[in-house]
DNA sequence: CTAACGTACAACCAAATGGTTGTAGAAACA
DNA sequence: TGTTTCTACAACCATTTGGTTGTACGTTAG
């Protein structure tokens, strides 16, 4: 399918998730260093309540993981759902693209047809 | 710089966008084929009014734009947004997978030109 | 001309979002 | 020990979101 191994449920966390600066901002810093949350909470002008909201969406999106470390708690990158977001919109790409034939072809679940390009299916009303 | 052209806003806007399926639905049919705002209406269980405040949240992002046609408004994809927020994703991988180097440089001095993802509030690394 | 269609927009509503403060518990430190 | 630090979570609040219905207006079809 087009949107890979992930729900539409997932995807929506993770687009949710990367739809504000202050989350995108501590993935950011989380990529380059991991950093307990009272750390990220610092860093930012908002109360450390707010910073912990923050990490739980990003956490629900399965952006980032929080791995206790004596009373802190450490949060860390999780690529492996960007990378799946990333190919995400690089699929639309695709689409677009020209290789528009042979993603209806996979989305149509019919490979017979050797025909490279044209118009076939009109409305995949879903 | 290879730096993109998004403010912070605009970045939100488009991902705030694609967090809901039926308009990442309708970025994918418009991308398949331009249609009219009722065609695109008529293909979901919602209100046309609630299609077009849909359209409208995408037009917004940029990731759609609309043509007026006689009576009708077509819809049609707008893949250049689309393709800045999958670099902007691949940005963060490229800087997980250890080019860090070069990012670190972009992000250390962030809010003049670059604009590419600032941080919202406070300084970087106090 | 009249009727139907496509669109725009306002008003309204329930639920979610993003923020706050306050309270409480567990871990580290003096 | 007692105190500070880090975290968790509840309660509350203002604003936004996503949906509805209703009305109005331009455009096309009969």
């Amino acid at each position: 399918m087009v949107v890979e191994t992930l729900t539409n449920d997932e995807i929506d966390r993770i687009f949710h998730a990367l739809a504000d600066a202050t989350r995108r901002d501590i993935v950011q810093r989380v990529i380059h260093e991991e950093q307990s949350v009272s750390t990220l909470a610092r860093a930012y002008d908002v109360s450390f309540a707010a910073v912990q909201k923050h990490v739980a969406v990003l956490e629900r999106a399965h952006l980032i993981t929080k791995q206790r470390h004596g009373r802190e708690q450490i949060v860390h990158s999780d690529m492996g759902t960007l990378g799946r977001a990333e190919r995400l919109l690089r699929q639309y790409q695709d689409l677009w693209a020209g290789r528009a034939s042979r993603m209806d072809a996979l989305l149509a679940e019919d490979d017979e047809t050797t025909t490279q390009n044209d118009p076939p299916s009109k409305g995949p009303t879903p």
